[in-house]
DNA sequence: CCTGCTATGTTCGTCACCGCACGGCTTGCC
DNA sequence: GGCAAGCCGTGCGGTGACGAACATAGCAGG
């Protein structure tokens, strides 16, 4: 079946109210987003704000030696672009599809603009930052204090609660420089999990087969920032909440 | 010399354009705030925002096993309670004061006021945000890749930025609560800095005495935080930037 | 079928940090 | 002066992650 793309697939736009929505409805450019794309580079100028759809992107950091970390990973709950409307016009992260699909993209100026009027759009954007905050926060303390195995879990269950089905496409390469840890550390994370039943995979591809054990392994970390964005995110006009959830 | 306290100490109140700074001065409270308090508790109500002068407050995360993480740290540069205009009303951190000092504060309705009227207060917040969620990311990338020494150098550095003078109050036990290890680790790298001759230390009391050469130890991280508040916050009507900088 | 490439699996030595235990030192208080 | 408490130094063994090197396995194209 071909998915027929709707921005109603995000969920920001989805929660605004008809109002908000109709007025930024023909401003809305279906994009696609290849693999690897990066939206923004450190620095860089942002000329655009995007919503994914079907896409994940990563927000990361890469440092002097090349070494990088992911900071928060944006999907179908959210946008990339928040420093246009925080005022900062840019940041020192990187944007980067992890997950190829699509997004819709709207221009900075009408993105400022419907912002400055200080409604709706206004407010969930506002508590869409706010989540965010919390997962970076939530990043910083599961880097101090979790293994690798910890947060491959809990990497593995926050895109899939931004990706419909329960498979991704990934290898472990990559997923190593999200986690900003080794490779050889993922494989044998990964292999476990396999192991354990919890997990299949084979050259790129993961698949989820045991949601609830998957849960079980996950530090504490995955079940706070998800909680924070039900809570953030869920009594909207229009629509929900975070699908694909426990 | 007994210190006049003045709302100007804040660096977020100096900055506000003459008008809004006298609309809120009525409005604003001088409190103590003494080492060890905390403004608010993960999850809980908050009743006011604090701008804090002469204190430095640590945002922390407490994990359910106990072990906690420095999420960011605010000083006089910043403000505490962003949750209240970000819409959340509270977030899953608590803030406890870390270096005893005063600060003022503001009940939460009257920030919200003034926040919706959308002049230059919003907009000096959302910047001050900004400015805290790369404070926040940097945190995440530093956990992840930074040795203990390399990361005492960069919450030195980040707390002395926040301070007068070039002497802090703190005993290793507490830092290492801050940092999220060991006491023993921070022994240790404290030691290597005062063999080096950058820092000095006795129960409680360090001071910088090589700061030039301890922003030589530490790692990227704080330059980029650094700058970040700088390029997000100079460029205010009524007052500058960031204090005792390099 | 062979070749080359990419993804994954495995091993080995090293190191930073952990958890624990204990010992010494300063400071303040009785 | 003597004592207790808090702060700091140090020395174990254990371990999780690192860096590097190398071995296999699926896949694509000629």
């Amino acid at each position: 079946m071909p998915t027929p793309h709707s921005p109603n697939q995000n969920h920001l736009l989805a929660a605004l109210p008809a109002a908000e929505f109709e007025r930024l409805l023909p401003q809305l450019e279906l994009v696609p987003m290849p693999l690897g794309e990066a939206l923004y580079e450190s620095g860089g100028r942002l000329n655009h704000v995007y919503f994914p759809t079907t896409s994940i992107v990563s927000l990361l950091y890469v440092m002097e030696d090349g070494a990088s970390a992911e900071i928060a990973v944006v999907g179908n709950e959210g946008v990339l672009g928040i420093a246009l409307f925080m005022g900062g016009e840019t940041t020192p992260s990187r944007a980067v599809v992890q997950s190829a699909g699509f997004g819709y993209r709207l221009k900075a100026s009408a993105l400022k603009l419907e912002f400055s009027r200080g409604g709706a759009v206004m407010h969930l954007l506002l508590r869409y930052t706010q989540a965010l905050i919390t997962q970076m926060a939530q990043t910083a303390v599961c880097n101090r204090h979790h293994s690798v195995e910890q947060q491959l879990c809990r990497w593995l269950l926050l895109s899939l609660d931004r990706l419909p089905g329960n498979e991704l496409s990934m290898t472990q390469e990559l997923m190593a420089n999200m986690l900003g840890v080794r490779r050889e550390g993922v494989t044998e994370a990964a292999g476990k999990l396999q192991r354990d039943g919890l997990i299949r995979y084979t050259r790129g591809r993961i698949t989820v087969l045991d949601r609830a054990n998957l849960e079980k392994s996950v530090c504490e970390c995955y079940a706070v920032v998800k909680k924070e964005f039900d809570r953030l995110l869920s009594d909207t006009p229009r629509a929900g909440r975070l699908s694909n959830g426990a």
